[in-house]
DNA sequence: TTGACAAAGCTAATATTATTAGTTAAAATA
DNA sequence: TATTTTAACTAATAATATTAGCTTTGTCAA
């Protein structure tokens, strides 16, 4: 296949992943990447499109696996309880790859995206989420103000968890338990007074 | 004063503070704040403490403001009401000061904080917020539960509203508006619950 | 089997960035 | 006025991303 290496794009990507999982989206430079996979910076251009591609290709990366987290986690669940899980799983990812999760938001700050990739991914996240909120009882405008809260709140939730931005990192599971709780009383209430 | 330039950290750090806010994290850089404030970029070490030094310094301001901001929010006002205008006022903020506001992640992602300085005005944000939420009924650790929530959701909200990260940027603040008030009724339940 | 081609590695060189060392000039102060 | 401190400067260095051009190696068709 390919010539003195077993690399490719998917290889240096998932690299890449791994290294900023494990230690941050500082650590990541093409020089430290290149050393993890044991070869010459400049080689890496034979994979990635330098830096903002790697950045984007790590976007997209993340968008898919979050993707496939949401749509099982939904799977045979309806209701308050696909609610509930649908968070407890976004939450979970976003523990789990914090880096890979982070890389998403400074490429998009700085892009106007228009990655049709991304968007087709992040497509699929909504769909599943929408999904999720019709078996709830909402639809349509409804929805996607409840979609929107559902995402501020565990992504503002799980950003502040990784970031060290709570004191104290006691009781962090009880606190978010008793918010997606909340989440799901105050959906109730909003339903009935629309 | 001061010989050849009327700078001081101050202004320097202010300085950077309109760039991010203005253009972005990422078009910060010595050589471009050095050239803002008309000066070589090594100039700027007399000053702070290099860019690590800079960063924190944006942070503790950041930090100032933010409590500055929450304070006066809060003044007369309790209850829901109370929860609601801080609600949207720490939205405003982010919205005012986007680069600012997303500074202090970065940096307290990277380091285990311990800027006495820094937790000092943090420490002033919580400490309007448990008022507020004392005034609400809750108290111990029901609002450090409801506080840290009240955080996720702002947080989340606005910064993904700063990164682009709703598709669509109409109705937002409908959206945000609906949120505040599910996150006030559920309070409201779980004050009944225990 | 062999020779052309493409892929993917390499070295070398350049631009940008942060940073440090050491110097100089200007302002404050005694 | 002389001294001292401050804050600017120039020069030099290390790390980074990137580009250009070369080389090697695997693939594939003649």
């Amino acid at each position: 296949m390919s010539p003195r290496s077993n690399l490719s794009k998917q290889t240096v990507v998932q690299a890449a992943a791994d290294l900023i999982n494990a230690e941050g989206l500082e650590a990541l430079s093409l020089g430290r990447l290149a050393k993890e996979l044991d070869i010459r910076t400049p080689s890496l251009y034979n994979h990635v499109d330098g830096l903002p591609g790697l950045m984007r290709e790590l976007s997209v990366l993340n968008a898919h696996n979050l993707a496939e987290c949401i749509s099982e986690a939904a799977i045979g669940q309806s209701g308050p309880e696909a609610v509930k899980a649908l968070m407890q799983a976004i939450r979970a990812y976003i523990k789990e790859y914090p880096g890979l999760y982070l890389s998403t938001l400074r490429a998009s700050g700085t892009q106007p995206e228009a990655d049709p990739q991304l968007e087709q991914e992040e497509a699929r996240s909504v769909k599943v989420g929408m999904a999720v909120m019709a078996s709830f009882g909402l639809e349509g405008d409804e929805a996607v103000h409840a979609l929107r809260g559902l995402r501020s709140l565990v992504h503002g939730f799980a950003t502040l968890e990784i970031s060290g931005g709570f004191g104290i990192p006691l009781d962090l599971d009880k606190s978010f338990s008793r918010l997606v709780d909340l989440f799901i009383v105050g959906l109730e209430a909003q339903k009935l007074n629309g």
